[in-house]
DNA sequence: AGAGGCACTTACCTACGGGTGAGTACCCGA
DNA sequence: TCGGGTACTCACCCGTAGGTAAGTGCCTCT
């Protein structure tokens, strides 16, 4: 597959976990889900101001594969499917906790802007 | 300059850490940084096997600049230059510790192989 | 004399991450 | 009947991260 090479072998565990995490959304994909719980498709892009639907799935995908979320689809009329962090998707969340208390600490040392996550702020710029 | 868009609007504090961390061999240098203290171009070159010198010098001038490292220059005939971690960087490292713990279970999940990075520098010294 | 180490710099090139936009199959409310 | 929502897929395009290779100035070792 051509997803298969987020296997490689790595230097060490951050490699390894960094090369999980990689991907434009995939963070907060894992943020979003980890605070809501279950979120559908459409939930999920409105929840990211800016995403696109083809990254959205394609970083859904690569993460399901990854198992860090778990996809239940319901087949019914109008499409539903759900989206859930799976128990290593949550302790993956868990372990970036640390990297987010530093992250905001860096924002408030550089000054930078935070966008919110709510429809309010637009995809800007 | 080039490098300046690492700034941007952030939606959370990890976001705005990914954002610093992102480069192929910004975390290697972090972890290498972090176990010699004190390292030269040179030594971290051999200590990253695969690493370009100019991806080496680009990492570690955008990591300079992000506060990360520090750069001493000492002015002699065969020139020295030796890199080491700032506060901030060794903040970012421990921030970074429980990530690699996660990483390093997962390469055990999936049976990732390791690629022996330092063994080869600690055994030889 | 020539090779090689140090710490870079510069030019060039390519793979791929990610964006845009349209299409699909079905259904519901106005 | 039209527009809009659901969850996608597909084709195309572009910027840039990152690799390769060569060059620089000075010094030491063989």
């Amino acid at each position: 597959m051509a997803t298969a090479a987020r296997r490689g072998p790595y230097f060490c565990g951050i490699d390894a976990a960094m090369d999980v995490v990689a991907g434009k959304w995939k963070s907060l994909i894992l943020w979003e889900l980890h605070h809501h719980g279950i979120r559908r498709f459409a939930e999920l892009r409105r929840g990211l101001p800016g995403v696109s639907e083809k990254m959205l799935i394609q970083h859904l995908r690569e993460m399901e594969e990854d198992g860090l979320v778990h996809r239940e689809v319901y087949r019914e009329v109008p499409p539903k499917v759900e989206y859930s962090l799976t128990e290593h998707g949550v302790s993956l969340n868990v372990a970036l906790a640390s990297l987010g208390e530093w992250g905001t600490a860096r924002m408030g040392r550089i000054g930078a802007e935070k966008i919110s996550g709510d429809v309010a702020a637009t995809a800007r710029r």
